[in-house]
DNA sequence: TTCTGACCCGATCAACCAAATTGGTCAGAG
DNA sequence: CTCTGACCAATTTGGTTGATCGGGTCAGAA
């Protein structure tokens, strides 16, 4: 079996089992047969069970990246924040694993938890102090809005709906979703019309391949 | 020594011993010490250490619930849905042992949190459904906000904040606050001086005392 | 060369018991 | 009468041992 397709089986098996039964009780053996090969053929990729778990995560994160790109790309407002942050929370919240991560929900990380989560600030400060004074730039942000501040709303705002996700349905969690999305717009975003929307996606492409380039480290 | 004050003291020190060591490792002689009286004199008022558990839920809601009252009554535009809101979440953010039972922390609250912790819902939806359907009544939210999601959103926000309050500074979680309450404002609420802020506030009274009432059922 | 699965051994778990702890009681002190 | 703290029963804890499990390896199958 060629190596990368066999990877991605080993990464879609462990998030799966992961999610499932938690890290401490999910063994590499049952990885291995979930993804349909042995014990043995893991370790010819993986030096250790941490190390999977390090590179799922990475891994992860790259796809979550690459997936909230695609959509920003797609849509003719993608350069405006509230679009950003609204495909960003919506495919967080379609990954348990990385929704997991992001809670540090110790019934499924386990003792890793402990072991600080490597790397998590990528995906708890996507949006970023940085990528929200650049947002500003290009006057796509009102003056008067703190980069921190706002950066550090949307990180609670996400914490809360990652955390209240399961008690609310998903119907329920789009329209909550939806007026976040709005009150963004609303007060954050200059008036309709306004601000560089070309400039916002070139910065969000480039916070993207910044992310993804030190992943990929 | 009189009941009320005795019973008060009992409280406090439950309180704390409950935030800092959780419930299951405060025994109820560590909580006599503590409230100066003995073991004995607490079973001369509760129960059992379940019922006192109860009892002080019960108490730590009903003085949440008056000093956000209180809050909002001193407060000029105190009828307003962003003031309410930020009364709200300001005193929440300063209970400790409100935020582990909103959070469900099962370090402070042990196995208490899986035997169903009664009437949470209190806590959790304080600003419900009915009630912002009055605040849009009084003209105070724009009538094409649905109650529901922004009853969630409310929520959802709360949750956020308490979840990430201790990883955030006191000073940061402030400034996130007034930037919630801000958007709350302007895309919630009808432009500045519309609505009839008397009768948000007389409605959020009536709020208070309804559920007052119901917790001291 | 690629991959398997039996094997190794340290870590974990289950079972057990004795000691300590704690929720709850109550005779009697104050 | 109010309240205390010694007391009891029941649960929990700490410590031990033997069995099991699971991460990691590697001889050899395919």
């Amino acid at each position: 079996m060629a190596v990368a397709v066999r990877t991605e089986r080993i990464f879609d098996a462990a998030a799966e089992l992961f999610v499932r039964y938690g890290v401490a009780k999910t063994t590499v053996d049952e990885i291995a047969r979930a993804a349909g090969i042995s014990k043995g053929a893991v370790y010819l990729e993986f030096r250790s069970k941490d190390a999977l778990i390090e590179a799922l995560v990475r891994q992860e994160m790259r796809v979550y990246v690459a997936a909230v790109l695609a959509r920003v790309e797609a849509d003719p407002d993608g350069g405006r924040l509230s679009r950003i942050y609204q495909h960003s929370a919506r495919e967080l919240l379609a990954r348990p694993f990385l929704r997991a991560l992001y809670t540090r929900d110790a019934d499924v990380l386990g003792a890793y938890v402990r072991r600080g989560v490597p790397r998590q600030e990528a995906t708890r400060s996507l949006l970023n102090n940085a990528f929200v004074q650049r947002l500003r730039e290009a006057n796509l942000i009102r003056p008067d809005i703190d980069a921190e501040v706002l950066s550090q709303v949307m990180g609670v705002v996400s914490l809360g709906l990652v955390t209240a996700g399961p008690s609310l349905g998903g119907t329920a969690l789009a329209g909550v979703l939806d007026l976040v999305a709005r009150m963004l717009a609303t007060t954050v975003e200059p008036p309709a019309g306004q601000g560089d929307v070309e400039a916002g996606r070139k910065a969000f492409a480039e916070l993207c391949a910044g992310i993804d380039a030190e992943l990929a480290r």
